[in-house]
DNA sequence: CAGATTGTGTTGCAAAGGCAACAAGATTTG
DNA sequence: CAAATCTTGTTGCCTTTGCAACACAATCTG
């Protein structure tokens, strides 16, 4: 099963994707490097669609712990329900990491027929819908993950997406070792022990940002 | 912000539902406590609505170690992309914990207009959206909660959200205290030493499932 | 290019958490 | 009702992990 990332306008014309834009309100901004996108700081009744760029999903604790709650690529959805809104009075933080370009559209004009009937409305909705699975999938590895209890099984679990993703046990990690930490919610100099330690066991092998799985797993 | 939980046939006249199901080809099936509903042994293009009842996402991994991945209640989806379709290998489950009744929805159907032009062919697809977001809402949670590095922290998440799902800083755990070892995924014991700790230092009060937040906390 | 910042790599130490094992109350089931 | 099962509760021991602190390369910035 491999998920071709799609965007939210794919099967509109540029025309009418242009007319239902104005229709909904929807409107881009571009934010470059170490900009912050979003702050939750009050609730908004809109969708956030990375159309290019790449961006975090940032949550600094009291304590100033960073973790990286999601990485956010084009086509990625945030803002809304798809964000936990701060319970535990953390801060959390979309951060632009590379020169971004943001959709912003209203979620009430995109559940509700327009008085316009715009053609392609039901489009629309549809690759919402493929891209809300997508995030929806793409949480759920999160979840696999973070649940497992040891820093060795989380990155095992974690490397498997990975050689699984890219079709072959070598592949490139999408962000630093450092940010790695982050993503697994760890320790970072206890990751970087334990990752000394599967290397010498020869689980894995490094270089950088490039893994390979060596213990490719026999069940 | 609260959300109401809604039934993806909200807006939708039982003749019209019914109409549409059969256009669908959607069906129901109904398990008992114990029943295994879904266990991703092949894939599958349905999407899952726990129409009644109540269910859990399960996964056992290699070493026998068991996990709740997900609480399901009415109104929650699970099946295709919306679980993570075992990279490492593990057994998952959806187990019926309580009487449950499942609708099944066949996932094409869903997203592409049907010849019978159904009239609330868009309602559903508003309703299913809905659900979406709020199952996004959910994992965002979890997420939030696994994210923490140690025990306490995790309780202490978990807690602030239910206190304020409850709107109080009294309320009853959505199951036991075992299980509530699953879902952080700690162990046990550890857990329940954790726990005796904060109650003793007057952060919380329990009986039994029952729970009640002391320090609510200043910011 | 110099200084600042960020990423990588390492270590000692103390604390937290996992594991195993046991005991006893509660609930279910034949 | 008695056996079996599940849930709660506890403790000791040992491993894993987090924290603090350091060193050095790489990259960014004025």
């Amino acid at each position: 099963m491999k998920y071709q990332s799609i965007n939210l306008f794919d099967g509109i014309t540029t025309e009418d994707c242009d007319r239902m834009l104005t229709c909904f309100g929807a409107y881009e901004r571009r934010f470059s490097g170490g900009e912050v996108i979003c702050d939750f700081e009050e609730p908004s009744g809109s969708i956030g669609v990375i159309q290019s760029g790449r961006a975090e999903l940032i949550r600094i604790d009291a304590f100033g712990s960073r973790t990286i709650l999601e990485e956010l690529e084009p086509g990625s959805l945030f803002g809304m329900a798809f964000t936990f809104s701060d319970v535990c009075r953390d801060s959390m933080n979309v951060v632009c990491t590379a020169d971004c370009v943001v959709l912003y559209i209203d979620y009430w004009h995109v559940t509700h027929e327009c008085s316009n009937l715009c053609a392609h409305h039901s489009v629309l909705l549809q690759n919402l819908l493929r891209l809300m699975a997508e995030k929806a999938f793409s949480m759920s590895q999160r979840i696999e993950v973070l649940s497992r209890r040891s820093i060795r099984d989380k990155l095992m679990c974690y490397f498997s997406i990975c050689s699984l993703r890219a079709e072959k046990p070598e592949f490139t990690l999408p962000f630093s070792i450092s940010a790695l930490a982050d993503y697994i919610c760890s320790d970072r100099s206890a990751m970087m022990r334990e990752m000394k330690n599967m290397r010498e066991e020869r689980l894995i092998e490094t270089n950088g940002r490039r893994v390979r799985l060596l213990s490719v797993q026999e069940a």
